[in-house]
DNA sequence: AAAATGTGATGGTCAGACCAAGCTAACTAA
DNA sequence: TTAGTTAGCTTGGTCTGACCATCACATTTT
């Protein structure tokens, strides 16, 4: 533990040691359960003071490359499972009640793309959103559910605005809800008459954006959109 | 400001006030772009140290919620970067024709925003809108326009949806198209009566608004909008 | 040998100080 | 009056030194 640590001069002290032991580490320096020498002595061998050691410990331990045990001392750990998650992935992680917050927001955004669609949809567009909706069915008579035909449909209609930025907000956005959206898929297996349901209501607005019905097409995919939250919901509060 | 912030007592100091600021960001009350105390009024306010109220925002900065500005302040941060992932950002930077798809995106979550404000507000939104109007009557007489003002009317009705996406994702886009957000600005004031006429439809979308009127407030919201994007198209090919 | 005691090590916290770099406003010189 | 300058304030960045609570471990006592 001699002279493994360079000395700090220029800029940003905290991020300089964060840098200095992540290199460390990557090069093996820093061994998994290794213990880090005290902070007091940590900072005179930095040669910064204890404040700044101390901030730059905090940013390692919240990036999960040490773990600080009270009155043990640093330790350096395995950092196989490096997660670090996003602000927002965090939040919604956190109480899955912001989950409607994020269905609240698809909504808009489906809605108002699904009237445009019906405007501007063309015959390609159609036949994009035909496709999944033809396995579909052909899955909805032996009682199976595929998400991601599901999924397929909906890009399919958020396509059909031409305005790539509705396709793939609305991709991000489904795929932040991607766990819950695999357990309603689950649920609705379970009751045969829910796949029809949402299989005729896919038709329906498909029908309305082929005959550009924005109105029509809307008002189905709100349809749509609030009975599987209200399914969604109630299989939540069970 | 005055008591957002509650005294900590229990265990871990920093950690306490780490999850005390991400309540506030999940409820709203704390904005995107928003400016905290300085750090020695915010460590008075939570009745700590300064060290630890530094250790707090140092694993904030560090989870991405909130930005550090030397000699600056502390600023939320925008969390919806799963949703306006970066490939989504570059390229929308990457041309300029890419920002009237951002504008339509824009245009779907501002009209749903706003019927839904309308539909959940309570006084205190109220007032929240009522701020950035005054001002901006203000600065109309003297054939001023300041793009802040126009950016928290709009942020305010984000706001009385009481879904904090609602209002991330908008800072979000509306940063995005700052540069042009500014060009458009300018241009107004040019025009005495582009100041004036924003002034009466914001009025207006804020009455409706008031007077719990959504498809009112929509159309007010819309033909707003609607007016904003021709001017700037009108702009753009000078 | 077992129990009680004590001492030191360690992270957690705080208070106060100084610095550098921007911002603002008052001031000075043209 | 105007333009440039200066002085002071604000803010985050950093350092120092101090005190606390708790645990580990060695020492002492029974």
């Amino acid at each position: 533990m001699d002279s493994v640590f360079n000395q700090i001069r220029p800029y940003k002290i905290p991020e300089e040691i964060v840098h200095q032991i992540k290199s460390l580490i990557k090069e093996g320096k820093l061994q998994p359960g290794e213990k880090l020498p005290p902070e007091r002595t940590l900072a005179e061998h930095f040669g910064v003071g204890r404040s700044s050691l101390r901030e730059a410990i905090n940013i390692l331990e919240t990036l999960g490359f040490v773990e600080i045990k009270k009155r043990k001392g640093i330790y350096i750990r395995s950092v196989s499972s490096p997660i670090m998650s996003d602000p927002l992935i965090q939040i919604l992680e956190e109480d899955e009640s912001n989950l409607y917050k994020l269905y609240e927001l698809r909504k808009d955004i489906e809605l108002a793309s699904t009237y445009m669609a019906a405007e501007h949809r063309t015959s390609s567009d159609l036949s994009k959103m035909l496709k999944p909706l033809k396995r579909m069915e052909e899955d909805a008579e032996r009682a199976h559910f595929s998400l991601s035909d599901d999924v397929e449909f909906h890009l399919a209609i958020a396509q059909a605005t031409h305005n790539f930025l509705r396709v793939h907000i609305l991709k991000n956005i489904l795929d932040l809800a991607d766990d819950y959206m695999g357990l309603i898929a689950w649920k609705l297996i379970e009751e045969t008459t829910g796949v029809f349901l949402i299989l005729d209501q896919h038709k329906k607005i498909y029908e309305a954006v082929k005959k550009k019905d924005p109105h029509g097409a809307r008002s189905m995919m709100e349809e749509h959109l609030t009975w599987v939250e209200e399914k969604w919901k109630a299989f939540g509060t069970k």
